[in-house]
DNA sequence: TCAGACGATGGCAGCTGCTGTCATCAAGTA
DNA sequence: TACTTGATGACAGCAGCTGCCATCGTCTGA
């Protein structure tokens, strides 16, 4: 284990989310990150690639539980359907985390550079699930254009469910949004 | 004017895009960049905020175009005919461009950091043409999810333009996108 | 024509993010 | 008990980026 407390990944984690609550990102250094976590900034930079990863470290996970509920949904499921249904799921996972999600958006939606970051991981989630709808014999461009959909529809359920006071549901909203998405392109 | 040769943020900006294509994004530094300009390191950075900007100063004026277009469309029109009309405009210009376009595209994909910045100008562009649809009346989340998909629809058929040996039509390909994406969420 | 305003640039110091390298320490293993 | 292994500390150093002030060319008004 670690050379004196464990887990000091967790407590580089829950430092630097605290200083970037408190302080803003910019204003935050790593050395500070590290000293409240009792390590030092070499360590966190084991950790994690850069300053703004520490946020988003956990988005491999999000990733492998969008593409193995693509992966296994019936052949007849259509592909937007596919993505939908994953995307339920992984909304239900992140319902149970409502309050670390909310803090955690508050500080993204407060620094560019987070932001920045928080779109990379997204179009990471679309990718992969592109990916994973071709393996379903789905043909380009309709593989990447239903992934690039599903993260659409993702985006906007996501704002609403952290905007919101009274805390509606975040697969339920995801629904709703798809639904959303089909009236706006529907043909008239 | 300047204090030798004129436009010498141009001459940054051609410095900055020839270096990154032959040495690569972070192999090359800012003060390698303002050498190849005649300038120094701290009159690049007078110029563009960061390393990156540098290949997307002219984003801004590609928003007005959106944003100009989509305000100039019969009220008749509906939302996603209205976002779909600009995103064929501001295609016809880049087509315009294509060889440059290229190039620099070739240069964002090799590195994630200018992937980033790419990807927060084209959400930028989103939300600009979600408020200009709210002020035309269409309400939240019709608005944001309109402008995403038409994001969406454009992300796919620029990638198809840029990719492609034969140099299809990209308003052409913006069309053909949209009309796929009106497939996959077509209910059935 | 000349003095001063103004805008763009150069030069320099300094902070911070991030990396390479080597030493150190705790715990496990033969 | 000696050796190995994995995580950490310590330190040097580069590059991105900023603040500050000096400098230079051009424009403007008397």
């Amino acid at each position: 284990m670690g050379r004196w407390e464990p887990n000091g990944r967790g407590r580089l984690e829950r430092a630097a989310l605290e200083l970037y609550q408190e302080r803003g990102f910019e204003q935050t250094t790593v050395a500070e990150i590290a000293k409240r976590a009792g390590l030092t900034e070499r360590t966190f930079f084991r950790h994690f690639a850069d300053k703004r990863e520490v946020l988003f470290w956990d988005a491999g996970a999000l990733q492998e539980l969008l593409v193995s509920t693509v992966a296994r949904m019936p052949d007849s499921a259509a592909p937007i359907d596919a993505v939908a249904a994953a995307l339920e799921v992984a909304g239900a996972l992140l319902q149970e985390r409502r309050e670390y999600s909310r803090k955690r958006q508050a500080v993204i939606a407060a620094n560019p550079e987070l932001h920045e970051r928080e779109l990379i991981k997204l179009a990471s989630l679309g990718s992969a699930m592109a990916e994973v709808l071709r393996r379903r014999g789905v043909r380009e461009p309709t593989a990447s254009l239903t992934a690039e959909a599903g993260i659409a529809v993702f985006k906007v359920a996501f704002g609403s469910w952290v905007d919101e006071t009274t805390s509606r549901d975040l697969p339920q909203l995801i629904r709703e949004s798809l639904d959303e998405l089909r009236s706006v392109t529907a043909r008239r």
